[in-house]
RNA sequence: GGCGACGUAGCAAAGUGGUAAUGCAGCGGUCUGCAAAACCGCCAUUCGCGGGUUCGAUUCCCGCCGUCGCCUCCA
């Protein structure tokens, strides 16, 4: 069995093949920090999360780099807007993004390079380009020159004819052609700036990706991942840039996962979400009402390709879910270590796992991959209530919990420490409450019940006491 | 206008050329003093619409309708 994955540039599924044996260089693209992040960017991080985590449980070495554009014009626009240094900002900001995603349990990547950090290597770049004949520099400005490329558009399946028709260049007398865009962009008036052969300056935006790849993982890499709306013109500039200096195809695999959309309060459609349209939710607020967890499954519980709605209900759906997971790692209530029950859940567990891996082989269908995690909740709890026990269960759960976290979930109990102080308390309750069953004062212990639940605290009686948590 | 993706039960969402996973919700049952949780059972003769290919299509092809993304900064 291999991996199949789909990839940008054929439009097709292809078995996954490495420069490399046992080694995947991937390199994602990850967010400019002009502000807060919303739970689009955390999709793609845990789309190349759990990309990351399924291949390694396969058995590769995974060197994985995530970038941050830490200056551009965004970064500069909203720091003068704030009264910031740029790159004070964007350093807060990417920090806090850093925080988050560990938060959400996104493994760190082997590195985040930033661009104010690769600078030589850049312009070393963008002198190569113009040794070679596919730069140009115009009035402290250099332009990659786009005609020069024959395979321009490969990516993204446009042709330069149909683009150059096109009406919405911008018409930049210094470019040769309205379709080359900027390596380089010459200094303006309090910008962070750097020193080149064509004045001071900074990089533009494309250039990074292919610089920081180089510097990071070599000219030629496996696997190169983003969101959809970086197929163009992001994705096919780099690609440009990098094959024209190399002369080598840059990356083998072009993986992209769907925008995350939101009801636009303004307009009632369901669009992308983006700061500039004004629909978004950041990963700050998300996490105020819900666990890492319940957004991960929402980002698991479909192709990462295709585009996914979010609203509250999709939220509360998969709080359900999860709760539903973790029902199958409550402990075992009977003895029995060995008859039928245990030949079947052993069963269970060997389909589990080869429908798990057969479902992520195939362009890692999560969706597939938790539909079998959930036959294998089920046969777990089938066995706890035909009273399995010992190894036999608690290695079923070792398999549940193994299978969960490399999709990367934690299926631990929320704030499981937190309620040190409340405890003795509620126990207290629930003791009282049991006294009062025995002696069959049922209207006293269903008010204590009920009344604890309007707090938010739900009891559950079952054979060997009662269970409580909030 | 060009390029691309998608349209499967109340909702979310997999999947395959031979008669539809999974989760949530709902319904019936077991258990329980009653609940809850768990377990058992039920819940799409049907996969946007119309043609075509095929012994057979939800799955392949064509057209239409609808939704979304990119074509400008964007995960």
């Amino acid at each position: 069995m291999t991996i199949h994955i789909y990839n940008t540039l054929s439009r097709k599924l292809e078995p996954l093949t490495t420069i490399e044996p046992g080694v995947v260089r991937m390199y994602v693209c990850g967010v400019t920090p002009y502000d807060e992040a919303h739970i689009g960017h955390a999709m793609s991080a845990i789309v190349f999360d759990v990309i990351r985590r399924y291949l390694e449980y396969r058995g590769y070495q995974v060197q994985h780099i995530v970038n941050f554009t830490d200056v551009d014009d965004k970064v500069i626009e909203r720091a003068n807007a704030v009264g910031a240094d740029p790159l004070a900002l964007s350093t807060q900001l990417a920090d806090e993004f850093l925080g988050q995603l560990a938060a959400l349990n996104v493994l760190p990547a082997s590195a985040y390079p930033r661009v104010t950090q690769t600078i030589p290597e850049i312009r070393a770049f963008v002198e190569g380009l113009v040794e070679r004949g596919y730069a140009y520099a115009a009035d402290g400005d250099v332009y990659f020159r786009v005609g020069q490329d024959e395979d321009y558009g490969k990516l993204s399946g446009r042709s330069l004819d149909e683009m150059l028709t096109g009406t919405r260049f911008e018409v930049d007398p210094r470019k040769e052609s309205p379709a080359d865009f900027a390596l380089w962009k010459a200094a303006r008036p309090s910008e962070p700036a750097w020193e080149s052969p064509w004045g001071p300056g900074r990089p533009g935006w494309h250039i990074e990706c292919s610089a920081m790849c180089v510097k990071h993982l070599g000219s030629q890499i496996d696997i190169h991942g983003g969101g959809n709306d970086l197929i163009f013109p992001h994705h096919e500039n780099e690609i440009a840039q990098s094959e024209s200096l190399t002369g080598q195809p840059f990356a083998r695999f072009w993986v992209h996962n769907g925008m995350l959309q939101l009801v636009n309060p303004a307009t009632r459609q369901v669009e992308k979400m983006s700061k500039s349209l004004g629909n978004m939710m950041t990963i700050a607020k998300f996490l105020e009402q819900y666990e890492g967890d319940v957004f991960r499954l929402i980002v698991l519980s479909s192709s990462y390709r295709s585009p996914l709605t979010y609203n509250s209900d999709v939220a509360a759906d998969n709080q359900r879910k999860l709760e539903r997971l973790r029902s199958a790692l409550a402990p075992a209530s009977g003895t029995l270590t060995s008859g039928p029950v245990a030949e079947q859940l052993a069963q269970a567990v060997t389909s589990t796992h080869d429908s798990f891996t057969a479902a992520m082989d195939n362009d890692f269908n999560s969706a597939g991959a938790l539909a079998a995690l959930f036959d294998l909740v089920r046969a777990i709890n089938s066995a706890r209530a035909a009273a399995l026990g010992g190894a036999p269960f608690s290695e079923a759960q070792a398999s549940l919990r193994a299978l969960a976290g490399v999709l990367g979930l934690r299926l631990e109990p929320a704030q499981p420490q937190q309620h040190h102080t409340l405890e003795p308390f509620i126990e207290l309750l629930i003791n009282t409450r049991n006294e009062l069953r025995k002696l069959k004062q049922f209207a006293l212990a269903d008010q204590i019940r009920n009344r604890l639940a309007e707090l938010g605290v739900t009891l559950e009686d079952g054979p060997h006491g009662t269970r409580w948590k909030l």
